[in-house]
DNA sequence: AAGCGCGTCAACCGCGGTTTT
DNA sequence: CAAAACCGCGGTTGACGCGCT
């Protein structure tokens, strides 16, 4: 019923003001999360339940954080979007009071603009490669595509790839701080899982630091009260440490 | 000062999955 | 078991603000 398209049934598009927020909000505190279509029948509401819904989630909800990501959430980001791809609300549970809404803006914002200055030489680059390739490197190389692509999203910035021995590794760094620290983000696409992470390995509302600790990779990295980087994880070949 | 382009973000849309009837 | 209703997700759009020319 309260469900479908505001075309159809005639719903309040556009903006929301202050008076529908504080009604949306009353409701929600009296019946709780979910029933959104029953809204506009209980509040007076002129608004579908997605809408609703929407404008709960990713605007009234308490805890919702505002302003920019820090560079930890950025990093969590780049390092979850690889290893998911666009799944913006699986992410979005690892980075407490940020939205998929959010973190999906954010991500086309800073890293799809990349995308698209660097497809150009990408281009070049590939062709060149394809007509060096075997058949079984380029094989190897769809495999790594899902890793690399996060990667040269950010080669501009702050975010940035460096080539190691043997491989390569995602650095972001930190001016602000005094002198640079670098977090490393590994990759380890082939050997994780999602169910891995949802033991609650995420710390990022610890007020002495945030910790990322995963065990089966023996991957973890952390920002402890002093805001300085520490960890060590796996690269594409080969261990670091920060 | 005006026009333009770009970045950001809130909100809409369509679709698929799940739950209820 | 099937259909309808509901819910959540990801993609996309549009309004707005800001800086640059």
């Amino acid at each position: 019923m309260g469900w479908g398209s505001p075309v159809q049934q005639g719903w309040t598009k556009g903006p929301w003001t202050p008076e529908e927020d504080k009604l949306l909000s009353e409701y929600v505190n009296l019946q709780g999360e979910g029933r959104w279509s029953s809204v506009a029948k209980c509040t007076g509401l002129n608004r579908s339940g997605k809408s609703c819904r929407l404008r709960w989630v990713n605007y009234l909800r308490p805890g919702l954080k505002r302003g920019q990501l820090t560079p930890l959430e950025r990093g969590v980001v780049i390092e979850l979007h690889a290893l998911w791809g666009n799944r913006w609300s699986t992410i979005a549970r690892y980075l407490p009071g940020r939205t998929d809404n959010e973190i999906k803006n954010y991500w086309r914002t800073h890293f799809k603009k990349k995308e698209k200055s660097s497809k150009k030489q990408e281009n070049r680059e590939t062709q060149i490669l394809e007509q060096k390739q075997s058949p079984q490197r380029q094989e190897q190389q769809l495999q790594e595509d899902d890793t690399n692509r996060a990667i040269s999203y950010a080669d501009t910035g702050d975010e940035q790839m460096i080539e190691t021995q043997g491989g390569m590794e995602m650095c972001i760094t930190y001016p602000t701080l005094e002198q640079d620290q670098r977090l490393a983000v590994a990759s380890w696409l082939d050997t994780i899982r999602e169910d891995d992470l949802c033991g609650g390995l995420w710390n990022l509302e610890d007020p002495k630091g945030y910790s990322i600790d995963h065990q089966s990779t023996g991957f973890s990295y952390g920002v402890d009260s002093n805001n300085l980087y520490t960890g060590e994880c796996i690269f594409m070949e080969g261990w670091g440490s920060i």
